[in-house]
DNA sequence: CACTGCACTGGTCATATTGCCCAGTGATCG
DNA sequence: CGATCACTGGGCAATATGACCAGTGCAGTG
């Protein structure tokens, strides 16, 4: 479960290039091939590195609002909201919460009128009793994990 | 910048099995090798996939417990206060944001408690005038960005 | 209408990488 | 002490890669 310092390289060095294959890993790490193999798939196996999957830029694709929506959920309406809210494609993540609201989601838009759009769907839906929006102007930490995977390898050193 | 359908089943056949290299894709998609490079490369010079970095699960690296905070900024001292937590490795993305709060964040932490002192750091700074949390119970939809693409590649359809 | 540019096809080629195997070694642990 | 484990360094066949190419169908332009 947890990574040490050799893992963290792997990490980081997968995570500024991708594409570098486990052959040109091992001769930047200075260990051998089999041993990088060995690491990878243990991590994975682990659940550590979930996959490979393509990194998306919903700007690129046309969506270049984004917004977080607190809302809060009628009283045991949460599972049929949960399932609502999965179905709008809009919808990048959603987290039930502690805290004032009951629900944070993320959205994304193709502009500011659209997200009107979005949000009245995604609260035109019984159980939300009530739905508070920020819009995202900046973002200057971009989702990342590296220096995370970094502290996690240094408190494994011994 | 838009995307059509062949480039939305190449996303999305990528995000679902990201091992699966170019030969064995043109293979499924029923194309020629060449078009499907052509298509990758166009779509990363694009911006559109950003790239294929690791997806590292931060609760498989002992840090289980997820929260937004929300942040309210003393006046011009954005700046500051973006770079300092920039600093702070449990800060995983930070948002400046329209609405009650300046700045949204969302946060990792080895434990409730372990939050108390990530929390501490974050807004043990002289710029933040008040932090606001929400810890992550569940998360129902986890980031995805597959039925994005699907209705992208959809409203591109003629 | 003819022309041009473009994307796609289906094929080849040499090269590099992969996944898999092995025996040997050093360290750790019970 | 013996066993287990991770790592090394090597070798192997199979495969995918990136780079080409000529030919074809299509759309838009003049």
């Amino acid at each position: 479960m947890a990574i040490d310092h050799l893992d963290g390289r792997i990490i980081v060095l997968l995570a500024r290039e991708p594409r570098i294959g486990v052959l040109e890993m091992s001769r930047r790490l200075g260990v051998a091939r089999g041993t990088v193999q060995a690491r990878l798939d243990r991590l994975q196996s682990n659940g550590v590195i979930r996959g490979f999957g393509p990194e998306v830029d919903p700007a690129a694709l046309g969506y270049p609002v984004t917004a977080f929506a607190t809302l809060q959920i009628r009283q045991g309406q949460g599972a049929d909201v949960r399932a609502h809210l999965a179905t709008v494609p809009e919808v990048l993540e959603l987290h039930t919460t502690t805290g004032t609201g009951d629900m944070l989601c993320r959205l994304v838009a193709r502009s500011n009128a659209d997200l009107q759009r979005v949000i009245d769907r995604v609260v035109g839906f019984d159980g939300i009793v009530r739905a508070s929006t920020a819009i995202v102007m900046e973002n200057p930490v971009p989702l990342r994990i590296i220096p995370l995977v970094e502290q996690a390898a240094e408190d494994r050193e011994t």
